[in-house]
DNA sequence: ATGCATGAGTG
DNA sequence: ACTCATGCATA
């Protein structure tokens, strides 16, 4: 059975923690100030159109001072993972993981004279010296200080892939592969040129995260190391699991977006102090308790997998009534369909079968011209 | 590396 | 109640 141990989780008080410093090198040594650079970034897609306090109250985590002046208190940890990769973990048989890191991606992009189909699969790509390539179409900032890396780098960008750019729509939500072929679409206003950060493409970001991690790994850092320097350097601290879901292309197309520009201002400061001591501040991990993850058995799961092929978006009363057949907690179920969306809605999709055809489940607007996700 | 989980934002 | 971004905990 499950090892769903119903425990209580001590809520600690989220001590406020202190903001990281860095090497001494005098060169990346910011203390506090975030918090604002986190609307910042989210401004670029969630625009404020409202906000509504929704007050939801959770099963497990009660109390939770959040949301006020601090918004991520506590909850650094770092530590462990000081190994480079070299485990092949997998879960079940869900499904082939072990393909990661260089899947596939979309074509999209109506570009002509290029590889429509599939043909993507940019693994041993060509080597072209980054340098700077794009001279007008995009601003790969990467490598102003002088890179070096021998890292594949294709500069076939595209006009452009976007998404985000018309209102939200209703229940627009597709978004992900962000395909939307963008015929003439063009930010033309009268300017010959003016090289704005436009969006990168999937290509760009497949090569970005591969590079990326080349020259983390040979840096010497871990993935858990970055996601800290992020927050040394902007106030975004993130997660070892973001940054690896970053490499392995496992987020969404519209959070790649959003990281890419701090992970490349990232490299560049890894770059620049590549000879420091590299002097890192793990900071004691504090504060809250999470419920404890409740292992799935395999065939439970297989179960699951059925309901989810028939009806990926099960009602209240039927997530209950799988729970109640599973005998899992009504919570458990539908968590475990929400996850199962989202990985749907990834930029490299799982199993061997690509998410919609066109659109997901029946979640299709009346007005689809949404982009296909995954075509 | 990934499964299960939380919470903000949105409807 | 769902989506989406993120992460703790774990394999």
């Amino acid at each position: 059975m499950a090892t769903a141990a119903s425990n209580h989780y001590s809520v600690l008080t989220t001590a406020s923690s202190a903001p990281r410093q860095h090497s001494e090198s005098g060169s990346m040594q910011q203390a506090a100030v975030y918090r604002d650079a986190h609307t910042l970034l989210q401004n670029d897609y969630t625009l404020p159109g409202s906000g509504h306090p929704l007050s939801h109250a959770h099963q497990w985590i009660t109390a939770l001072s959040h949301g006020d002046g601090a918004p991520w208190p506590s909850s650094l940890l770092g530590e462990q993972d000081v190994k480079p990769i070299l485990q092949s973990d997998r879960e079940e048989l869900q499904n082939s993981a072990s393909l990661q890191q260089q899947q596939q991606r979309h074509p999209h992009l109506a570009h002509q004279a290029h590889h429509d189909a599939r043909a993507w699969r940019t693994s041993t790509a060509s080597t072209h010296i980054p340098g700077m390539a794009t001279s007008d179409g995009q601003s790969l900032v990467y490598s102003q200080s002088g890179f070096g890396m021998g890292g594949p780098e294709q500069m076939h960008h595209h006009s452009l892939q976007e998404e985000d750019h018309h209102s939200h729509s209703p229940h627009l939500s597709e978004h992900g592969g962000g395909v939307q072929s963008s015929l003439s679409h063009h930010q033309h206003g009268g300017h010959p040129e003016h090289s704005d950060e436009d969006t990168p493409t999937s290509d760009d970001l497949e090569q970005f995260a591969k590079q990326f991690k080349q020259r983390r790994i040979k840096l010497g850092f871990t993935q858990a190391d970055v996601g800290l320097a992020l927050g040394t350097l902007y106030g975004n601290v993130f997660s070892q699991t973001t940054i690896c879901r970053f490499e392995a292309l496992q987020l969404s197309f519209k959070n790649m977006c959003k990281l890419k520009p701090l992970l490349n201002k990232w490299l560049e400061e890894a770059d620049s102090t590549s000879g420091s001591p590299t002097s890192l501040d793990k900071i004691a991990a504090q504060g809250r308790k999470r419920k404890k993850r409740t292992s799935i058995e395999v065939g439970i799961k297989g179960a699951l997998e059925s309901h989810f092929l028939k009806s990926p978006k099960p009602g209240g009363a039927e997530i209950t009534s799988i729970a109640d057949s599973l005998q899992l907690e009504k919570e458990v179920v539908r968590v475990w369909f929400c996850n199962r969306r989202q990985k749907e809605k990834r930029m490299t999709p799982i199993g061997g079968q690509l998410p919609g055809t066109e659109d997901m489940y029946g979640d299709t607007p009346p007005h689809h011209g949404a982009q296909t996700p995954v075509q």
